[in-house]
DNA sequence: ACTCAAATGTAGCAACTGCTACAGTTCCAG
DNA sequence: CTGGAACTGTAGCAGTTGCTACATTTGAGT
Protein backbone atom coordinates (compact mmCIF):
# COMPACT_ATOMS: atom_id res chain seq x y z
CA UNK A 1 0.00 0.00 0.00
CA UNK A 2 3.01 2.24 -0.60
CA UNK A 3 1.97 3.43 -3.84
CA UNK A 4 1.03 7.14 -4.54
CA UNK A 5 -2.25 6.30 -6.19
CA UNK A 6 -4.13 9.49 -6.84
CA UNK A 7 -6.45 9.40 -3.83
CA UNK A 8 -4.10 8.80 -2.16
CA UNK A 9 -1.80 12.06 -2.77
CA UNK A 10 -5.14 14.21 -2.80
CA UNK A 11 -6.15 12.68 0.77
CA UNK A 12 -2.67 13.54 1.93
CA UNK A 13 -2.82 16.97 1.22
CA UNK A 14 -6.41 17.14 2.60
CA UNK A 15 -5.24 15.38 5.53
CA UNK A 16 -2.20 16.99 6.70
CA UNK A 17 -4.72 20.52 6.14
CA UNK A 18 -6.93 19.00 8.84
CA UNK A 19 -4.09 18.06 10.95
CA UNK A 20 -2.24 21.18 10.91
CA UNK A 21 -5.48 22.62 11.78
CA UNK A 22 -6.93 20.12 14.50
CA UNK A 23 -3.72 18.98 16.08
CA UNK A 24 -1.68 15.44 15.97
CA UNK A 25 -2.38 14.80 19.47
CA UNK A 26 -5.83 13.34 19.74
CA UNK A 27 -6.19 12.83 15.86
CA UNK A 28 -8.67 10.08 15.08
CA UNK A 29 -9.75 8.45 11.93
CA UNK A 30 -13.61 9.00 11.60
CA UNK A 31 -14.00 13.25 12.15
CA UNK A 32 -10.86 13.32 9.72
CA UNK A 33 -12.47 10.59 7.24
CA UNK A 34 -15.82 12.84 7.46
CA UNK A 35 -13.95 15.75 7.01
CA UNK A 36 -12.57 14.31 3.58
CA UNK A 37 -15.73 13.15 2.50
CA UNK A 38 -15.21 9.71 2.95
CA UNK A 39 -14.81 6.76 5.72
CA UNK A 40 -11.97 5.44 8.06
CA UNK A 41 -12.54 2.45 6.33
CA UNK A 42 -11.25 3.97 2.87
CA UNK A 43 -8.14 5.53 5.02
CA UNK A 44 -7.34 2.27 5.67
CA UNK A 45 -7.70 0.74 2.65
CA UNK A 46 -5.31 3.38 1.22
CA UNK A 47 -2.87 4.11 3.45
CA UNK A 48 -2.83 0.84 4.96
CA UNK A 49 -2.59 1.98 8.26
CA UNK A 50 -2.97 5.15 10.45
CA UNK A 51 0.90 5.35 11.11
CA UNK A 52 1.32 5.48 7.74
CA UNK A 53 -1.39 8.09 7.17
CA UNK A 54 -0.20 10.02 9.63
CA UNK A 55 3.37 9.64 8.24
CA UNK A 56 2.43 10.81 5.25
CA UNK A 57 0.94 13.89 6.57
CA UNK A 58 3.69 14.63 8.64
CA UNK A 59 6.12 14.67 5.45
CA UNK A 60 3.69 16.86 3.43
CA UNK A 61 3.84 19.05 5.96
CA UNK A 62 7.70 19.33 6.70
CA UNK A 63 7.60 19.53 2.69
CA UNK A 64 5.50 22.64 2.59
CA UNK A 65 7.25 24.56 5.35
CA UNK A 66 10.86 23.47 4.00
CA UNK A 67 9.74 24.33 0.61
CA UNK A 68 8.93 28.22 2.47
CA UNK A 69 12.46 28.38 3.49
CA UNK A 70 14.34 27.63 0.36
CA UNK A 71 11.71 29.88 -1.82
CA UNK A 72 12.76 32.84 0.55
CA UNK A 73 15.12 35.90 -0.68
CA UNK A 74 18.48 35.66 1.05
CA UNK A 75 18.94 37.77 4.31
CA UNK A 76 21.63 40.60 4.61
CA UNK A 77 23.72 39.06 7.08
CA UNK A 78 23.64 36.69 9.85
CA UNK A 79 21.95 39.09 12.03
CA UNK A 80 18.83 39.59 9.44
CA UNK A 81 18.65 36.41 8.84
CA UNK A 82 17.66 35.40 12.42
CA UNK A 83 14.91 37.83 12.09
CA UNK A 84 13.61 36.84 8.83
CA UNK A 85 13.80 32.83 9.94
CA UNK A 86 11.23 33.60 12.69
CA UNK A 87 9.31 35.74 10.62
CA UNK A 88 9.06 32.95 8.77
CA UNK A 89 7.97 31.01 11.79
CA UNK A 90 5.12 33.16 11.64
CA UNK A 91 3.77 33.17 8.49
CA UNK A 92 0.36 31.53 8.83
CA UNK A 93 0.26 28.10 7.31
CA UNK A 94 3.84 27.80 8.51
CA UNK A 95 3.39 28.43 11.47
CA UNK A 96 1.39 25.79 11.39
CA UNK A 97 3.70 23.55 10.48
CA UNK A 98 6.49 24.04 12.94
CA UNK A 99 3.50 23.44 15.87
CA UNK A 100 2.97 20.07 14.06
CA UNK A 101 6.66 19.26 14.02
CA UNK A 102 6.68 20.09 18.25
CA UNK A 103 3.94 17.99 18.44
CA UNK A 104 5.42 14.88 16.63
CA UNK A 105 8.87 15.65 18.11
CA UNK A 106 6.85 15.29 22.08
CA UNK A 107 5.29 12.08 20.56
CA UNK A 108 7.89 10.59 19.07
CA UNK A 109 11.15 11.77 20.70
CA UNK A 110 9.54 12.00 24.11
CA UNK A 111 7.06 9.32 24.17
CA UNK A 112 9.15 7.43 22.04
CA UNK A 113 6.30 6.12 19.65
CA UNK A 114 6.58 4.87 16.11
CA UNK A 115 6.32 6.10 13.26
CA UNK A 116 6.74 9.95 15.61
CA UNK A 117 10.27 9.33 16.11
CA UNK A 118 11.34 8.13 13.00
CA UNK A 119 9.58 10.94 11.21
CA UNK A 120 10.87 13.68 13.42
CA UNK A 121 14.01 12.51 12.76
CA UNK A 122 13.95 13.00 9.15
CA UNK A 123 11.66 15.97 9.14
CA UNK A 124 14.25 17.31 11.36
CA UNK A 125 17.19 16.78 9.54
CA UNK A 126 15.96 18.33 6.26
CA UNK A 127 14.23 21.45 7.79
CA UNK A 128 17.97 22.33 9.59
CA UNK A 129 19.48 21.40 5.96
CA UNK A 130 16.90 24.19 4.66
CA UNK A 131 18.13 26.49 7.57
CA UNK A 132 21.54 26.32 7.04
CA UNK A 133 21.49 26.99 3.31
CA UNK A 134 19.35 29.64 4.41
CA UNK A 135 22.26 31.40 6.07
CA UNK A 136 24.60 30.13 3.43
CA UNK A 137 22.79 32.27 0.43
CA UNK A 138 22.70 34.82 3.10
CA UNK A 139 26.68 34.93 3.26
CA UNK A 140 27.27 32.93 5.93
CA UNK A 141 29.92 30.58 6.02
CA UNK A 142 28.63 26.89 6.02
CA UNK A 143 30.59 25.67 9.47
CA UNK A 144 29.07 28.75 11.33
CA UNK A 145 26.04 28.50 9.56
CA UNK A 146 25.68 25.15 11.06
CA UNK A 147 26.64 25.68 14.52
CA UNK A 148 24.09 28.95 14.65
CA UNK A 149 21.16 26.92 13.30
CA UNK A 150 21.41 24.64 16.34
CA UNK A 151 20.70 27.29 18.54
CA UNK A 152 18.09 29.29 16.43
CA UNK A 153 16.24 26.32 15.67
CA UNK A 154 16.13 24.80 19.41
CA UNK A 155 15.74 28.82 20.59
CA UNK A 156 12.83 28.65 17.96
CA UNK A 157 10.97 25.58 19.13
CA UNK A 158 10.71 27.02 22.37
CA UNK A 159 9.50 30.55 20.79
CA UNK A 160 7.26 28.42 19.48
CA UNK A 161 5.99 26.56 22.63
CA UNK A 162 5.75 29.50 24.39
CA UNK A 163 3.87 31.76 22.15
CA UNK A 164 0.25 31.17 23.47
CA UNK A 165 2.04 32.00 26.40
CA UNK A 166 0.59 35.37 25.71
CA UNK A 167 4.47 37.20 26.73
CA UNK A 168 3.60 40.50 25.10
CA UNK A 169 4.74 40.77 21.42
CA UNK A 170 7.42 43.74 23.06
CA UNK A 171 8.99 40.76 24.73
CA UNK A 172 9.10 38.61 22.19
CA UNK A 173 10.19 40.67 19.21
CA UNK A 174 13.06 41.51 21.88
CA UNK A 175 13.70 37.97 22.66
CA UNK A 176 14.41 37.14 18.94
CA UNK A 177 16.16 40.83 18.55
CA UNK A 178 18.73 39.36 22.04
CA UNK A 179 18.80 36.05 19.93
CA UNK A 180 20.15 37.59 16.79
CA UNK A 181 22.84 39.58 18.67
CA UNK A 182 23.84 36.65 20.25
CA UNK A 183 24.08 34.17 17.30
CA UNK A 184 25.95 37.13 15.40
CA UNK A 185 28.49 36.72 18.30
CA UNK A 186 29.40 33.78 17.34
CA UNK A 187 30.97 34.97 14.09
CA UNK B 1 -12.29 17.09 46.35
CA UNK B 2 -9.17 20.21 46.39
CA UNK B 3 -8.54 19.33 50.30
CA UNK B 4 -4.89 18.04 50.33
CA UNK B 5 -5.17 14.31 52.75
CA UNK B 6 -2.60 12.47 53.76
CA UNK B 7 -3.49 9.88 51.15
CA UNK B 8 -3.76 12.15 48.49
CA UNK B 9 -0.48 13.42 48.88
CA UNK B 10 1.32 10.29 48.78
CA UNK B 11 -0.72 9.37 45.60
CA UNK B 12 0.73 12.34 44.11
CA UNK B 13 4.22 11.72 44.36
CA UNK B 14 3.67 8.22 43.21
CA UNK B 15 1.68 9.03 40.24
CA UNK B 16 4.38 11.85 39.88
CA UNK B 17 7.32 9.43 39.67
CA UNK B 18 4.88 6.81 37.17
CA UNK B 19 3.98 9.79 35.14
CA UNK B 20 7.94 10.94 35.02
CA UNK B 21 8.55 6.96 34.08
CA UNK B 22 5.89 6.32 31.34
CA UNK B 23 4.58 10.13 29.57
CA UNK B 24 1.91 12.22 29.88
CA UNK B 25 0.67 11.62 26.82
CA UNK B 26 -0.67 8.50 26.88
CA UNK B 27 -1.94 8.12 30.35
CA UNK B 28 -4.55 6.26 31.96
CA UNK B 29 -6.05 5.76 34.76
CA UNK B 30 -5.94 2.07 35.22
CA UNK B 31 -2.83 1.41 34.48
CA UNK B 32 -1.22 4.11 36.85
CA UNK B 33 -3.66 2.71 39.52
CA UNK B 34 -1.98 -0.82 39.96
CA UNK B 35 1.19 0.61 39.89
CA UNK B 36 0.21 2.46 43.28
CA UNK B 37 -1.77 -0.57 44.25
CA UNK B 38 -4.93 1.11 43.79
CA UNK B 39 -7.91 1.38 41.70
CA UNK B 40 -8.83 3.79 38.99
CA UNK B 41 -11.96 3.85 41.16
CA UNK B 42 -9.80 5.33 43.96
CA UNK B 43 -7.89 7.56 42.40
CA UNK B 44 -11.06 9.31 40.63
CA UNK B 45 -12.59 9.68 44.50
CA UNK B 46 -9.48 11.09 46.13
CA UNK B 47 -8.77 13.51 43.26
CA UNK B 48 -11.94 14.00 41.90
CA UNK B 49 -11.23 13.60 38.53
CA UNK B 50 -8.34 12.74 35.86
CA UNK B 51 -7.67 16.39 35.49
CA UNK B 52 -7.04 17.26 38.72
CA UNK B 53 -4.65 14.28 39.21
CA UNK B 54 -3.09 15.28 36.02
CA UNK B 55 -2.32 19.34 37.61
CA UNK B 56 -1.25 17.95 40.74
CA UNK B 57 1.15 15.70 38.95
CA UNK B 58 2.37 18.45 36.87
CA UNK B 59 2.65 20.65 39.93
CA UNK B 60 4.57 18.01 41.56
CA UNK B 61 7.06 17.72 39.37
CA UNK B 62 7.52 21.45 38.67
CA UNK B 63 8.36 21.73 42.10
CA UNK B 64 10.77 19.16 42.15
CA UNK B 65 13.36 21.24 39.14
CA UNK B 66 12.50 24.15 40.54
CA UNK B 67 13.66 23.17 44.14
CA UNK B 68 16.85 21.60 42.13
CA UNK B 69 17.28 24.94 40.91
CA UNK B 70 16.92 26.91 43.59
CA UNK B 71 19.44 24.53 45.92
CA UNK B 72 22.09 24.99 43.03
CA UNK B 73 25.46 27.06 44.89
CA UNK B 74 25.31 29.96 42.27
CA UNK B 75 28.18 29.91 39.07
CA UNK B 76 31.09 31.93 38.36
CA UNK B 77 29.25 34.38 35.72
CA UNK B 78 26.92 33.95 33.27
CA UNK B 79 28.53 31.84 30.67
CA UNK B 80 29.39 29.52 33.27
CA UNK B 81 25.83 29.26 34.36
CA UNK B 82 24.57 28.14 31.10
CA UNK B 83 26.94 25.25 31.27
CA UNK B 84 25.70 24.93 35.48
CA UNK B 85 21.87 25.10 34.22
CA UNK B 86 22.06 22.25 31.26
CA UNK B 87 24.13 20.22 33.91
CA UNK B 88 21.37 20.44 35.92
CA UNK B 89 18.55 19.61 32.85
CA UNK B 90 20.60 16.76 32.50
CA UNK B 91 20.25 15.14 36.28
CA UNK B 92 18.34 12.38 36.57
CA UNK B 93 14.71 12.46 37.70
CA UNK B 94 15.49 16.40 36.96
CA UNK B 95 16.14 15.90 33.45
CA UNK B 96 12.55 14.10 33.46
CA UNK B 97 10.70 17.05 34.70
CA UNK B 98 11.57 19.22 31.97
CA UNK B 99 10.44 16.14 29.14
CA UNK B 100 7.25 16.59 31.52
CA UNK B 101 6.80 19.92 30.69
CA UNK B 102 7.65 19.60 27.13
CA UNK B 103 4.45 17.09 26.91
CA UNK B 104 2.58 19.29 28.57
CA UNK B 105 3.24 22.64 27.01
CA UNK B 106 2.35 20.44 23.38
CA UNK B 107 -0.87 19.15 25.03
CA UNK B 108 -1.82 22.15 26.70
CA UNK B 109 -0.43 25.01 24.83
CA UNK B 110 -0.29 23.73 21.11
CA UNK B 111 -3.50 21.66 21.68
CA UNK B 112 -5.11 23.86 23.61
CA UNK B 113 -6.64 21.65 26.43
CA UNK B 114 -7.26 21.84 29.87
CA UNK B 115 -6.09 21.41 32.79
CA UNK B 116 -2.64 21.32 30.54
CA UNK B 117 -2.42 24.92 29.10
CA UNK B 118 -3.20 26.43 33.00
CA UNK B 119 -0.76 24.45 34.75
CA UNK B 120 1.47 24.87 31.87
CA UNK B 121 1.54 28.68 32.08
CA UNK B 122 2.05 28.83 35.81
CA UNK B 123 4.84 26.70 35.86
CA UNK B 124 6.66 28.18 33.14
CA UNK B 125 6.41 31.26 35.43
CA UNK B 126 8.06 29.32 38.20
CA UNK B 127 10.63 28.11 36.42
CA UNK B 128 12.22 30.58 34.37
CA UNK B 129 11.62 32.89 37.67
CA UNK B 130 13.56 30.36 39.53
CA UNK B 131 16.78 30.24 36.58
CA UNK B 132 16.49 34.13 36.53
CA UNK B 133 17.05 34.24 40.50
CA UNK B 134 20.04 31.68 39.71
CA UNK B 135 21.36 33.98 37.58
CA UNK B 136 20.93 37.00 40.08
CA UNK B 137 22.61 34.86 42.83
CA UNK B 138 25.67 34.00 40.19
CA UNK B 139 26.22 38.08 39.97
CA UNK B 140 24.58 38.85 36.64
CA UNK B 141 21.90 41.87 36.72
CA UNK B 142 18.12 41.20 37.39
CA UNK B 143 16.97 43.03 34.04
CA UNK B 144 20.27 41.22 32.28
CA UNK B 145 19.24 37.98 33.38
CA UNK B 146 15.86 38.47 32.34
CA UNK B 147 16.65 38.74 28.71
CA UNK B 148 19.01 36.14 29.26
CA UNK B 149 16.47 33.44 30.59
CA UNK B 150 14.36 34.02 27.26
CA UNK B 151 16.62 32.65 25.02
CA UNK B 152 18.37 30.05 27.43
CA UNK B 153 15.22 28.45 28.50
CA UNK B 154 14.05 28.68 24.55
CA UNK B 155 17.05 26.63 23.71
CA UNK B 156 17.16 24.42 26.69
CA UNK B 157 13.39 23.57 24.98
CA UNK B 158 14.71 22.34 21.82
CA UNK B 159 18.34 21.00 23.02
CA UNK B 160 15.57 18.53 24.99
CA UNK B 161 13.33 17.87 22.17
CA UNK B 162 16.47 17.11 19.62
CA UNK B 163 18.12 15.14 22.71
CA UNK B 164 16.74 11.87 21.68
CA UNK B 165 17.44 12.28 17.81
CA UNK B 166 21.33 11.25 19.03
CA UNK B 167 22.82 14.07 17.65
CA UNK B 168 26.53 13.32 18.64
CA UNK B 169 27.41 14.43 22.81
CA UNK B 170 29.84 16.28 21.28
CA UNK B 171 27.94 18.36 19.18
CA UNK B 172 25.26 19.27 22.09
CA UNK B 173 28.61 20.39 23.76
CA UNK B 174 29.40 22.36 21.56
CA UNK B 175 25.62 23.92 20.65
CA UNK B 176 25.37 24.09 24.65
CA UNK B 177 29.64 26.39 24.72
CA UNK B 178 27.96 28.52 21.63
CA UNK B 179 25.03 29.49 23.83
CA UNK B 180 26.99 30.51 26.44
CA UNK B 181 29.45 32.18 24.57
CA UNK B 182 26.15 33.81 22.96
CA UNK B 183 24.39 34.50 25.85
CA UNK B 184 27.81 36.14 27.36
CA UNK B 185 27.59 38.32 24.52
CA UNK B 186 24.42 39.93 25.57
CA UNK B 187 26.19 41.78 28.50
C1' DA C 1 -22.37 -0.63 71.59
C1' DC C 2 -24.12 2.54 68.15
C1' DT C 3 -24.02 5.95 64.51
C1' DC C 4 -22.72 8.16 60.69
C1' DA C 5 -19.57 9.61 57.48
C1' DA C 6 -15.44 8.49 55.09
C1' DA C 7 -13.40 5.00 52.42
C1' DT C 8 -13.39 1.02 49.43
C1' DG C 9 -14.77 -2.96 46.25
C1' DT C 10 -17.58 -4.68 42.29
C1' DA C 11 -19.54 -4.17 38.26
C1' DG C 12 -20.71 -1.87 34.46
C1' DC C 13 -22.00 2.06 31.17
C1' DA C 14 -21.53 4.69 27.02
C1' DA C 15 -18.35 6.41 24.03
C1' DC C 16 -14.54 5.91 21.44
C1' DT C 17 -10.30 3.63 19.24
C1' DG C 18 -7.94 1.21 15.07
C1' DC C 19 -9.05 -2.26 12.38
C1' DT C 20 -11.43 -6.14 9.67
C1' DA C 21 -14.76 -9.60 7.62
C1' DC C 22 -18.04 -9.72 4.17
C1' DA C 23 -20.71 -8.32 0.50
C1' DG C 24 -21.19 -5.99 -3.11
C1' DT C 25 -20.03 -2.50 -7.16
C1' DT C 26 -17.31 -0.54 -10.86
C1' DC C 27 -14.59 -0.90 -14.74
C1' DC C 28 -11.12 -2.22 -17.84
C1' DA C 29 -8.53 -6.20 -20.31
C1' DG C 30 -9.22 -10.48 -22.61
C1' DC D 1 -19.65 -10.86 -22.91
C1' DT D 2 -16.69 -12.10 -19.07
C1' DG D 3 -13.25 -12.64 -15.58
C1' DG D 4 -10.76 -10.45 -12.31
C1' DA D 5 -8.81 -6.82 -9.95
C1' DA D 6 -9.54 -2.44 -7.82
C1' DC D 7 -12.55 -0.15 -5.06
C1' DT D 8 -16.34 1.00 -1.66
C1' DG D 9 -20.27 0.54 1.80
C1' DT D 10 -22.10 -1.84 6.05
C1' DA D 11 -21.56 -3.69 10.10
C1' DG D 12 -19.20 -5.02 13.77
C1' DC D 13 -15.25 -6.75 16.80
C1' DA D 14 -12.28 -6.43 20.70
C1' DG D 15 -10.09 -3.31 23.28
C1' DT D 16 -9.67 0.97 25.90
C1' DT D 17 -11.18 5.26 28.01
C1' DG D 18 -13.07 8.27 32.09
C1' DC D 19 -16.46 7.87 35.04
C1' DT D 20 -20.50 6.23 38.09
C1' DA D 21 -24.29 3.56 40.63
C1' DC D 22 -24.64 0.65 44.28
C1' DA D 23 -23.37 -2.02 48.04
C1' DT D 24 -20.24 -2.78 51.59
C1' DT D 25 -16.62 -2.14 55.03
C1' DT D 26 -14.00 0.62 58.21
C1' DG D 27 -13.19 3.51 62.04
C1' DA D 28 -13.52 7.40 65.02
C1' DG D 29 -16.69 10.01 68.17
C1' DT D 30 -20.51 9.75 71.32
Amino acid sequence: MATKTQRRVEWTEAATDYVLEHGLIGLSLRPLAADLGTSDRMLLYHFGSKDELVAAVLRDSNERSTDYLRAMEPSRDLRHAVHDLWAAMLVPHIDRCSRLYVEAAALGLLAGQEPYASVAREANELWTAAMVDHLVRSGVRRPLARRAVRIIDSAFMGFQLDLPLDVGTRDRNRAVADLAEAVAALA
